[in-house]
DNA sequence: AAAAATAGGACAGTGATGTTGACGTATTAA
DNA sequence: TTAATACGTCAACATCACTGTCCTATTTTT
């Protein structure tokens, strides 16, 4: 946990952390962008592809705790998603006001060339860095999200 | 350096990989976006704001190449910027084509609470993940970045 | 059975941030 | 003198987000 005696970090070791991850997310996604802007998507289309994808029949609730967005933005997003045959919304059977989101042939297939580009680029840089730097990106990430949030962002990577 | 022979990433490593600088970096933005909001700006804002205060004097070639938007986009930020006394835009002495950019006393004021909500999240964050974890951070995210860019953002710690 | 809470959709207006394209001007370099 | 460079600007438009309001269907509570 968190040491409160030592403080080893200096502001420039601080700056770094904040470039790297400002550029290094940027250089991430930057051909899945590409991809998306072909197709006229953007990043919005991709967030929903790739968490329906995650988690298949997770409901709009869900979604939108995900995304951290008004249910008025997801709502033209999704629109937009299913309109092209992407997305399907489905009515629980459980509990029949929920709608359970699911991927259609076409959506998954575009959802798998997406996660192809975003996957080389990051599979290169864990090569790149070395087996051992990997937990170590893990760790820092991960304790960059409160706490009220890491239950949620662990519980994609356990379903 | 790269081992083009063992692949010991499996697609779940990859999909923590993507999910965790996600939401991470919107964490780690989270305070400075609602302190910009506060006053009217965003984050297009800060990151004038940032660079400027990084390298005092750098000129809007170098921070359209920095920030990869159009200068027309940056334009309009940078105007507002100026218009509300936070940044200030001198004549180059040298090639008086050039605008070199600094920041005004009450642009470095601003700056450094931004910083402050940046650096106190990410403080903490390297913290509770060790000493250890942290330049296995900075490795991935290094190794992110395409080689012709990595440059550019090593000459920013240069600096 | 009636009332209240929940899940979701829809309409209207607005704002921040980005784009392309075209054109202009001052300054420096060839 | 010509060409390239470093800006700045006007116009139109797209994406993605927001607030606020109102509505329906369904489930839960009382």
């Amino acid at each position: 946990m968190a040491d409160p005696i030592s403080r080893p970090f200096s502001e420039s070791d601080i700056r770094r952390g904040i470039e790297l991850i400002y550029f290094g997310y940027s250089h991430l996604t930057r051909a899945a962008d590409e991809r998306l802007a072909a197709q006229g998507l953007g990043r919005a289309h991709h967030r929903v592809l790739y968490f329906v994808s995650r988690q298949p029949g997770l409901n709009v609730s869900e979604l939108l705790r995900l995304l951290n967005v008004t249910k008025q933005s997801l709502s033209r997003v999704l629109g937009e998603l299913t309109q092209r045959g992407l997305v399907e919304l489905r009515t629980s059977a459980q509990d029949r006001r929920q709608r359970l989101l699911f991927l259609t042939g076409e959506g998954a297939a575009l959802e798998t060339a997406l996660f192809g580009d975003l996957s080389s680029r990051l599979s290169a840089a864990y090569g790149e860095a070395g087996t051992e730097a990997v937990p170590g990106y893990w760790a820092v990430l991960t304790a960059l999200i409160t706490m009220e949030d890491r239950a949620m962002v662990r519980a994609l990577g356990d379903a």
